[in-house]
RNA sequence: GGGCAAGUGGCGGAAUUGGUAUACGCGCUGGUCUUAGAAACCAGUGCCGCAAGGCUUAAGAGUUCGAGUCUCUUCUUGCCCA
C-alpha cells in the first residue's frame, strides 16, 4: 500500500476549476457564504484559518446540497498599519499593501477554499473606492451626513483621532499614549437617525446569537427620561437638564453643568474657570474614564429655583463628569441615588436627601442607593415604587409644562474623518466663499496622489503641495478638497453588497444581482466585530434603502455565526524573554525547556494568539508539514466553533495520521476481491453507516462541526471491523463513497481523490438522508430510576414483552423477580423502570 | 457595581434537550512488530474495591419514577458594559 501523498494530491486539486467552484448553474436556490474579509496584514494566521475553514464548510455543504453559492473574498486593504509599514521600510502603503495581498491570496489558496477568486476586491482599489465615494454624497444629499465640531478622542503620539473604542484606560490602544481632548471640525454619519430602527430590528434578526443583539442592544442605549426647565434665580433664563431619574427630583441638591455648556461663555473671563476647563480636557471622553476619573467641580455664583420646594435654591457647578454631548449637558445632582453625584456632594459638602428607600426608612448611606424601593422625602411622590413615580412626576412636570419626556439613545453619531493618508479621501470640497459641497460624481474617483511624504507628522493629504487644490467642477470656482480619509470601518460596511456585482462600473451595485443574492444567508466572523462593524453594515443597509428607492434590503446578515479565537500557550525563558513554540522543546522527562541552553521554560496559561507574545503558529508551515486538510480537520475538531480553541501540535499530527488511514481503508476497498456475503452482517452495516449519515448531517446544520468529526472516527472504526468480513465489495465501495462525500467540506484534497479512486459517478451531490431500517435497538431497565442492564431487543415491542426477555436473560431479573412491582414507567424503545418498594 | 455565559476524567470535550453520563480525540499504561528507536497496529484507561458492588457532572438543597440538563442558595471562571 503506498503512503498518502498529501503534497502531491492537494497541489494537484488546488487549481482544478471544479475543485474550486461552489457556482451550480442549474440550481435557482441561491446560497451567499460571507466571511470577514481580512485585513492585509502581512501573512494568513491561525484565526483565518479558522474562520476560513468553517466559510469554506458551509459553502461547500451547500453547494453540495444542490444550493448556487457565492462564496467570494476580499481585501479590507486601507488602514493605519500600511503607513507605518511604510515609514519603516520605506514601501509605498499601495506597494506594501499589494504585496501583502499576493502573499496571502496564495496562501489561502493552500488551504483549498472554494473561493471565487473572480470577484476579489480590495478596498483601496480606486473602483472600490469611488463607488463607496458616489455612496458618501448620496448620503450627503439625503441628509445623513453633517459636519460637526466636536471634541475628539487626540492620540497626541499618532497625531489623530481615535474612536471610544480604540481608549483603553484613557490611553491609545496602539500608541498607550495619555488620551487628550480636542475640539475638530469632523464629518459624521447620521447613524443616531437610525437608533431606534437598528434597535427593534434587532428582533427580526432570529439567526443572531442571542450575546451578540445583546450587545448592540446595550450599545445603542435606549433610555427614557425626562427634560426638566429650571428657572435660575433672579433672573429670567432657564437651564434645560435631562435625566433618567426624575422621580427623584425632591433629592436634588445641586445643578451640574458641561464645561462646554452655553452658560460657560459667561465665565470666559475667569481665570480660574479656564484653568478648570483645562483640568477637564485632560480627562478622557469614555464613560468608564468619566466615572473613574476623581469628581471636579467649579462653583458658581449662580443658583436655581427648585421646582416644587419653595424657597429653596440649588447652586450651580460645571462639573467635570457631564458630558455636553449626552442629553442637554446639564443634570441636577441627586447624591442620595447616584454614585457620581454621591462622591461630588461629598467632595464639595453638599445636602445628601435621601427619596427612595428599599424598606421605607431614611437612613445614613455610605454610597449612593440606586436599587428599588418606596419614594419617601417626596411630596406627592411618597410610597410609589420607582416606576410609578417616575410616570407620575413625569406627567405631572408636562402638564404644568415644566418640561417634557424624552427619549434619549446611548449611540452616537458616527465620526468618519480621519487624519491619514491610506483612506477614501472624502468627496467634498471648500468654495471660497464658505461654502462646503460634494464634489460632482462625474468627477469620481477623487483618487489619492501617490507622492506623499509620510515621514512629516501631521496629515499627509493636508501637506501636499497641490492634491488639495481643486475647481468646482460645473462652475470653475476655486475651491479646497477635504484632507481627511473615511474610516476604514466605512471600506467594510458595504463590501457584502459590491461582491454581488464586483465590476459593475454605473454604481455601486447592480441592483439584479443585489436582488437575486441578498442577503448573506450565512455571516462568519470573529466575536471582536460584534458591535461596531456589524452595527454600521446595519446601518449603511439602512441608509441605502433609505436613499435608494429600488434597494429593499432592510438587513444585511440573515444568519450570523461568530468564532471563538485559536489560542497557545506562551513561554518565558528564565530572564523574562518571550519565546516562540519553535524555540521550546520537550525534555527526556517531559519538562518544556529552551533549545539553546537546556534551561527550563515558564509556561503561561493559553491566550489568543499574538505577535508580541510569541505564541503564534504560522499556517503555511503547518500546511507543509501535515497539509491543509490535516490542518482543517483540527481547526474544526477540537473544540465546538463557537469557542476558543487551544492549537496542539499532538492535535495536528493525529489528524493527519488519521487521515492517512483514511486513505488506507479506500485502498482496502478499492482492492477487496468478492467473497461469500453475510446478508445479516451486510444489512446491519448498511443501516448504521446510513444512521451515521442522518447523525453528520444534523451536526452540520448545528454548526457542531467537532462532533461531526467525532462522528467520522466512529465510521472509521465500524470499517475497519467489517472491511475485511463477508461484507461484499459493491457494499462496501458505495458505502465509503457515501462516507468520502461527507467529507468533501472538511478536507476537500482527499476526499475528491479517495472518490476518484472508487471512480465515483454522482461526485458532487450530498447522500441522501435514509431512515434507519435497524431492527435491533437498546433499552435501559432501570429499577427505581436506576440503571441496572442495557438490553438488545427488537424495535418497538411493548411493555409485556420486554418483561418477558428481562425476566428469563437480564441480569436485572433479580431485582424484579418475585418482586411486587408498584409501577412501571415505560418509553417506547428508550427505557422501562420499574418502581419496587423495598 | 450591572448584565450575560459557563463550571462534566490528567487535558480538549460528547450526551438524541428530563430517559444508557464520561462518545470522539489527546495524553498515559501494557502488548505485537523491530537489532534499537520512530512509525504502524491491538488492548486498557472517571474514582473506591480482590470481587460483588458502591460513588461520581463546582458545593448544597428541591421538583420528579428518573436530573449533567429544570428551580433555589452558595462558590469559581470567562466575556460585555460601567
Amino acid at each position: 500500500m503506498e503512503r498518502y501523498n498529501f503534497q502531491q494530491i492537494e497541489k494537484k486539486w488546488r487549481n482544478k476549476s471544479k475543485f474550486t467552484s461552489v457556482t451550480n448553474s442549474s440550481s435557482k436556490k441561491k446560497y451567499y457564504c460571507l466571511e470577514m474579509f481580512p485585513y492585509p496584514s502581512g501573512k494568513i494566521h491561525m484565526g483565518h484559518v479558522r474562520n476560513y475553514t468553517i466559510g469554506d464548510l458551509i459553502a461547500r455543504y451547500k453547494y453540495l446540497n444542490g444550493f448556487n453559492v457565492l462564496h467570494p473574498m476580499g481585501w479590507d486593504a486601507f488602514g493605519l498599519p500600511a503607513e507605518n509599514a511604510s515609514k519603516l521600510n520605506n514601501l509605498h502603503p499601495k506597494s506594501w499593501t499589494n504585496e501583502n495581498i499576493s502573499t496571502m491570496k496564495s496562501q489561502l489558496k493552500l488551504l483549498g477554499l472554494s473561493i471565487d477568486w473572480s470577484r476579489e476586491i480590495s478596498t483601496c482599489d480606486k473602483e472600490y473606492y469611488k463607488h463607496q465615494q458616489e455612496l458618501f454624497i448620496d448620503f450627503y444629499n439625503n441628509g445623513l451626513v453633517s459636519r460637526k465640531e466636536t471634541y475628539v478622542n487626540w492620540d497626541p503620539v499618532e497625531n489623530t483621532v481615535l474612536a471610544n473604542e480604540q481608549v483603553i484606560n484613557g490611553r491609545g490602544w496602539r500608541s498607550n499614549a495619555v488620551v487628550e481632548r480636542k475640539k475638530l471640525s469632523q464629518w459624521f454619519f447620521n447613524i443616531t437617525k437610525f437608533s431606534n430602527q437598528l434597535l427593534n430590528d434587532l428582533s427580526k434578526l432570529n439567526g443572531w446569537p442571542e450575546k451578540v443583539k445583546l450587545m448592540q442592544q446595550n450599545w445603542i442605549g435606549k433610555s427614557i427620561g425626562c427634560e426638566i426647565n429650571f428657572s435660575l434665580f433672579q433672573s429670567e433664563n432657564k437651564i434645560k437638564v435631562f435625566t433618567t431619574r426624575p422621580d427623584t427630583i425632591f433629592g436634588a441638591s445641586f445643578i451640574a453643568l458641561s464645561v462646554d455648556h452655553d452658560l460657560s461663555k459667561n465665565f470666559e473671563g475667569d481665570k480660574e474657570f479656564l484653568e478648570f476647563k483645562k483640568k477637564c480636557d485632560k480627562t478622557g471622553t469614555t464613560e468608564e474614564a468619566l466615572a473613574n476619573a476623581e469628581k471636579l467641580g467649579f462653583k458658581t455664583n449662580l443658583l436655581v429655583k427648585h421646582p416644587f420646594i419653595k424657597d429653596k435654591n440649588l447652586p450651580v457647578y460645571f462639573a467635570n463628569f457631564v458630558l455636553m454631548d449626552y442629553g442637554t449637558g446639564a443634570i441636577f445632582g441627586c447624591p442620595a441615588h447616584d454614585q457620581r453625584d454621591f462622591d461630588f456632594a461629598k467632595k464639595y459638602n453638599l445636602e445628601i436627601i435621601q427619596v427612595v428607600s428599599g424598606d421605607g426608612k431614611n437612613k445614613k448611606l455610605g454610597e449612593a442607593y440606586t436599587g428599588d424601593g418606596k419614594l419617601i422625602n417626596s411630596h406627592f411622590l411618597n410610597d410609589l415604587d420607582v416606576k410609578t413615580a417616575k410616570e407620575k412626576i413625569i406627567d405631572h412636570i408636562e402638564q404644568i409644562k415644566l418640561g417634557k419626556k424624552e427619549t434619549l439613545y446611548r449611540l452616537k453619531d458616527w465620526g468618519v474623518s480621519r487624519q491619514r493618508y491610506w483612506g477614501c479621501p472624502i468627496p467634498m470640497i471648500y468654495l471660497e466663499d464658505g461654502s462646503v459641497v460634494p464634489v460632482e460624481k462625474n468627477e469620481l474617483p477623487i483618487e489619492l496622489p501617490e507622492d506623499v511624504d509620510l515621514n512629516a507628522s501631521g496629515n499627509p493629504l493636508e501637506k501636499h503641495p497641490t492634491w488639495k487644490l481643486t475647481k468646482q467642477k460645473s462652475t470653475g470656482k476655486k475651491a479646497i478638497r477635504e484632507t481627511d480619509t473615511l474610516d476604514t470601518f466605512v471600506d467594510s460596511s458595504w463590501y457584502f453588497l459590491r461582491f454581488c456585482s464586483p465590476t459593475y462600473k454605473k454604481s455601486p451595485f447592480d441592483e439584479k444581482d443585489l436582488k437575486y443574492w441578498m442577503p448573506v444567508d450565512q455571516y462568519i466572523g470573529g466575536i471582536e466585530h460584534a458591535i461596531l462593524h456589524l452595527l454600521y453594515s446595519r446601518f449603511f443597509t439602512k441608509a441605502i434603502n433609505q436613499c435608494k428607492k429600488e434597494f429593499k434590503i432592510s438587513e444585511p446578515f440573515k444568519n450570523l455565526f461568530t468564532q471563538g479565537m485559536v489560542c497557545h500557550e506562551s513561554y518565558k525563558d528564565k530572564n523574562g524573554n518571550w519565546l516562540h513554540p519553535s524555540e521550546v522543546e520537550k525534555n527526556e522527562d517531559n519538562v518544556l525547556i529552551k533549545k539553546k541552553d537546556g534551561s527550563k521554560v515558564v509556561v503561561g496559561p493559553p491566550e489568543s494568539m499574538s505577535k508580541s507574545k510569541k505564541n503564534t503558529i504560522d499556517p503555511e508551515t503547518m500546511i507543509d508539514k501535515y497539509g491543509a486538510d490535516a490542518v482543517r480537520w483540527f481547526i474544526l475538531s477540537d473544540s465546538p466553533p463557537e469557542k476558543d480553541i487551544q492549537w496542539s501540535d499532538t492535535g495536528v499530527t493525529s489528524a493527519n495520521k488519521f487521515l492517512q488511514r483514511i486513505w488506507n481503508l479506500n485502498f482496502l476497498v478499492s482492492t477487496k476481491k468478492d467473497q461469500k456475503t453475510d446478508k445479516e452482517r451486510e444489512k446491519k452495516f448498511v443501516s448504521t453507516i446510513n444512521s451515521f449519515v442522518n447523525k453528520i448531517d444534523d451536526s452540520i446544520v448545528e454548526f457542531k462541526f467537532n462532533v461531526t468529526i467525532a462522528y467520522f472516527y466512529e465510521l472509521y472504526k465500524i470499517f475497519r471491523d467489517n472491511v475485511e468480513e463477508n461484507i461484499s465489495k459493491k457494499i462496501l465501495s458505495d458505502s465509503i463513497m457515501k462516507i468520502m462525500k461527507l467529507m468533501i467540506p472538511f478536507t476537500p484534497h482527499l476526499a475528491y481523490e479517495c472518490l476518484e479512486l472508487h471512480n465515483c459517478k454522482s461526485l458532487n451531490k450530498w447522500p441522501e438522508r435514509e431512515k434507519n431500517t435497524l431492527e435491533e435497538i437498546k433499552i435501559a431497565v432501570q429499577i427505581n430510576g436506576k440503571t441496572r442492564d442495557i438490553i438488545n431487543v427488537n424495535k418497538n415491542l411493548d411493555e409485556n414483552e420486554i418483561f418477558k426477555i428481562i425476566l428469563n436473560s437480564s441480569k436485572a431479573s433479580k431485582y424484579i423477580h418475585e418482586k411486587n412491582i408498584k409501577k412501571t414507567i415505560f418509553v417506547k424503545n428508550k427505557i422501562i423502570n420499574y418502581i419496587i418498594p423495598n
